[in-house]
DNA sequence: CCAAGTTAAACAACAGTGTGGACTAACCGG
DNA sequence: CCGGTTAGTCCACACTGTTGTTTAACTTGG
């Protein structure tokens, strides 16, 4: 995944340099609005409640995030006026004096998303409702050497599909994940590998106006880790077409500051090693991709532990999600051989304990989706 | 720098779990209070001062942080009575209608902090003002196999020597930079290599009964990318007793999931390689040591440019600070090999651009100092 | 059974935030 | 001197979360 970056921009490409701020009405560096107060403790209960299997109470939510009790209620009457969340029961407890709680839970038809992972060979789109559960897909090949524009016609229509049915629940967003490198701020690909009519799009733009939808264009791999909520620091490590990582790092999706983080499949292992077609030799995913061409599935995986181990020494991640149709074809000797490696490289296996878990093969989409649902999350 | 984790804590280590939330006043995951609503926008507004060297105008205060005139004019007063601020004279732009823009500077001696750095030889302890520059100096040899509570003495003395002559500027607090891997959390030690009997130390505590100040501890090479404000995606690489590395990420520092991220040096880069102190084999900092110790500073300045590239591809960071005694001894081979590996690997040198700087010899301890300046700035 | 105790949540009044519009201050240009 | 222009403030306001009090809905114990 984001495999190939290849050289420079070609000359045709738009420039890449965008104000960084972006024009919401969002304070930039740090400053807050009192709407965005608003926005952001909405979001925190949001979060809390979705957090919270089985439903939570408003005193529970009061404990969770800090607030008061008073402000809890002012926020959750305006969540359940807007839907989003809903009043279900009350909690019995055996020899608990008092007033029961009344149990809150979100309404996953509320509101829905759209995600979208353009791959080489398949468009996949899915519609999810608020927790994030598939609702609705639709499929269809690409033509990697079509037509963006065919294809994104097509994506269009099959938008047009899945939101046709969604009922009554808005639809927030659309989130397209691409293979990198691109340049999410803008929206506009980069040297996507064997894509090359794909080079330069402004996709962003492109499909808001076949959609009408707000639209966020994510790196494949950042999508993945965003497939489900987790812990505050985790990666999601693809292994595809090719070689790649998308991180949250302090509960923040890290992107780099070209939007280019995760570039995980070229590190350098070996200065001798074979090419890559980065350009560089011994990456990674030249190492990788060799031994997978060469039938041995231990080696790939000996490569990728390795990788991983670095990974999780330089960041100290507490969770790590394997990803990517190659790795999940035939997952066992990668998961066996990571665990290894993590067991032999950890200066403590005990403390800096690492739980390691398997995608779903939509996980890409979903995560893409879940950048909609963001809007509401936070 | 955080050169050798070695094996499980010492049985008699503090166990290290901790409700991650800290017992503050403050809500937890997201959700912000009133007060912390009005603390972070005073940060917001320091940060944007100290930003613009040479002071700036309240309208240019307004139109970086995207608050109102009037919320920039309310905080400024605020900050002006705390005595933070203060107005120095008018801009008279030539050929300029209008009524000249008042200048607002930080006043650098309004408070100021402590930072330490505690190696393995050397206790250096620092006073900075506001603006992070140094007004005071003391240091001290260590013994590193003396008891730590000597040292802690010794250091509580040298705190009471630099806060005396500090005249009315409050001090803010003292940052102490340690070799790791430790946890910033509870502020206890783990194993510290060469320093035996500090394992297991509880430094945050033991220091702030002897000074009664507020004591931040923090990993030396994480004190090192805070030494001054940079762009939000940086590194700092450490090449002194050890390999090690501090991260910005998104403005954000990095400590990880348990505040031991930046084992920069442990990456594997040959599983075939040479034994590391840490146990595993190969590990960039056994390949770096190996060939410094061989004379060859050649080999070591291109190991050590990989692991940059490596990082840089990784994160994407834009910004990547040299220090450690050993390489800013002789800094130019490994800059030139750092230059050369990035030209080398990036896949386009000039839309991923990366600046490389050259720390001080004090970064660290100024770093660790500006941990408790962020109280002020965030 | 009913009163007391307890917990949950809302109601009311309030302090403090940033906002919008009107106003004053301080310059420039003719 | 006076209009034009820009910077900054004064005032009333809308909205945030907070504090103190009251109501709701249970359990417990006599």
């Amino acid at each position: 995944m984001t495999t190939d970056p290849d050289r420079a921009p070609s000359p045709g490409a738009p420039a890449p340099a965008v104000p960084p701020g972006g024009p919401d009405r969002a304070p930039s560096p740090g400053a807050l609005n009192l709407a965005l107060l608003r926005d952001r403790n909405d979001a925190a209960v949001l979060r809390a409640v979705r957090a919270a299997r089985d439903g939570t109470s408003r005193v529970e939510l009061a404990v969770r995030t800090g607030l008061t009790a008073q402000a809890i209620s002012k926020i959750t009457a305006r969540l359940l006026a807007d839907g989003l969340l809903t009043e279900a029961g009350r909690t019995h407890v055996a020899g608990r004096s008092g007033k029961p709680r009344t149990l809150l839970r979100l309404v996953p038809d509320a509101r829905s998303a759209l995600g979208a992972e353009i791959g080489r060979r398949e468009l996949h789109l899915l519609r999810t409702d608020l927790t994030g559960a598939v609702v609705a897909r639709a499929d269809t090949p690409i033509d990697p050497d079509g037509a963006p524009g065919l294809v994104l016609d097509r994506l269009a229509a099959m938008v047009r599909e899945l939101t046709a049915d969604a009922g009554g629940s808005r639809v927030l967003g659309l989130g397209l994940a691409c293979p990198g490198p691109l340049d999410t701020r803008d929206g506009v690909l980069h040297q996507v590998t064997g894509m090359p009519r794909w080079h330069g799009l402004h996709l962003r733009e492109a499909v808001q106006d076949r959609t009408g939808l707000p639209v966020l264009v994510e790196k494949n791999t950042t999508a993945g880790v965003l497939s489900r909520p987790g812990p505050d620091h985790r990666a999601f490590v693809y292994l595809g077409d090719g070689v790649g990582a998308g991180l949250v790092l302090g509960g923040q999706v890290q992107r780099g500051a070209r939007t280019n983080a995760g570039e995980f499949g070229h590190q350098c292992l070996d200065p001798d090693g074979p090419p890559c077609a980065c350009g560089a030799r011994g990456c990674l995913e030249a190492l990788c991709l060799a031994a997978l061409r060469a039938g041995r599935t231990d080696r790939a995986a000996a490569v990728l532990a390795l990788g991983v181990a670095n990974l999780v020494r330089l960041l100290d991640v507490e969770e790590v999600t394997l990803g990517g149709a190659t790795l999940l074809g035939d997952p066992e000797p990668y998961e066996a051989a990571i665990r290894t490696a993590l067991a032999a490289r950890l200066p403590d296996p005990h403390w800096q304990h690492v739980t390691l878990t398997r995608a779903t093969a939509l996980a890409v989409p979903q995560g893409a989706a879940a950048l909609a649902l963001a809007r509401l999350f936070g």
